[in-house]
DNA sequence: CACGGTATTTAGACAAGTCTAAATTTGTTT
DNA sequence: AAACAAATTTAGACTTGTCTAAATACCGTG
């Protein structure tokens, strides 16, 4: 069983991974988890000696599949224990992550399942993010172009304080659900909005 | 802010603290919480330093005000974490402490209070003990006999396979309410059972 | 290709908690 | 009151994870 720190190195390396299959850079880690280089340098190598990363000196950092697997298991407890937090003790969205965040390491696969149960299977949680299932699984490609997006909307919706419900069902409203074509057209560094093309359109 | 360590110490004080004001031995807590006595013997004195417990070498270790209050605010999270996982994930009472034991130490003020809201300010938990509100309070004396009761029940719930809100329900039917008198008349050593005196008969 | 700057790693120290083994205190028994 | 056993404390070591400071590797530019 790992503990808690090692959960979130594997989560800060999974965020970081991008689509390639490039080494997550020392500094990055860092920087993720708010610690120093020579720390991350130590800690890596430690989780290369469980097998759960692999990892090249001056090379950078990348999951192993058991390592992937973990931070996908940790994802999507932290991602339930968000709709929970938001669903039933009527949390604002803006105040759920810190909490998650140490719900996210509470150990006992019974609790994930029934807790999953009780909220109705969710496919994503309060920001669109979308939670992986029981085996990890949760579409890449296109779920990932969805969680850009909502990175973007988010910052708009600050602006209105509107409850991310309201963001999910505004997602309803353009005909934008799972499955829908969406590409990035365009990205406004200046008010962070993005420019989308939804279903060719 | 404390760490988990420290909370377990100071609730396996508390629970180890009869009545009387006694210090509490450090073998008893090194058993509590399934450690050696000189690790007890080292925490304590940090806990000392911190003003959390009162420690007198030889003479075993109370809880100073602060510490006690601690040790009560981690008691309500813990007994407020089982009723959620009864009544709204349908765990059985008997599945629930392991899991609880972990949740107590999430910190957050506004998730207890919001659970609390959540679960509809439960008075007492599923094995019959009771919270403790915000301030701490729980009416000691009163509340301390139910739960020595409820122990004692809890052997008997086991032997008929009976959950514990039919227990609450059996205690409504013997008319034991709160603010009922309690004596304990007896107790069995061979199986368990207590003999008390409610309201007078 | 050498140079300087940045990224990374190594070395040594520290904090929290734990353990084993040895020393000390307490308390009981005669 | 002396002696022994049980309880407790101390001493020293270990683990996990962190830090600072120093050493080393990598890389783009001239």
């Amino acid at each position: 069983m790992q503990t808690s720190t090692t959960e979130d190195y594997l989560k800060a390396i999974f965020k970081l991974s991008g689509p390639s299959k490039e080494g997550v850079s020392t500094n990055a880690i860092a920087e993720e988890l708010s610690t120093k280089a020579s720390s991350v340098s130590d800690m890596v190598k430690k989780l290369a000696d469980k097998g759960l990363v692999n990892y090249i000196k001056y090379q950078g950092t990348t999951l192993s599949k058991e390592g992937e697997q973990i931070a996908l298991h940790v994802i999507r407890k932290h991602r339930l224990w968000e709709v929970f937090l938001v669903e039933k003790l009527k949390f604002g969205w803006d105040e759920i992550h810190e909490i998650a965040e140490q719900l996210e390491h509470i150990k006992s696969a019974k609790l994930i399942d029934k807790l999953d149960e009780h909220l109705g299977y969710p496919k994503n949680d309060p920001h669109g993010d979308p939670i992986p299932n029981k085996k990890g699984e949760f579409h890449t490609l296109k779920k990932y172009k969805l969680n850009d997006l909502s990175i973007g909307e988010k910052s708009i919706l600050i602006g209105v304080s509107e409850d991310s419900k309201d963001f999910l069902r505004y997602l309803d409203s353009i005909d934008l659900k799972l499955g829908s074509s969406i590409e990035i057209l365009d990205f406004f560094q200046f008010d962070k909005s993005l420019k989308v093309l939804v279903n060719q359109k």
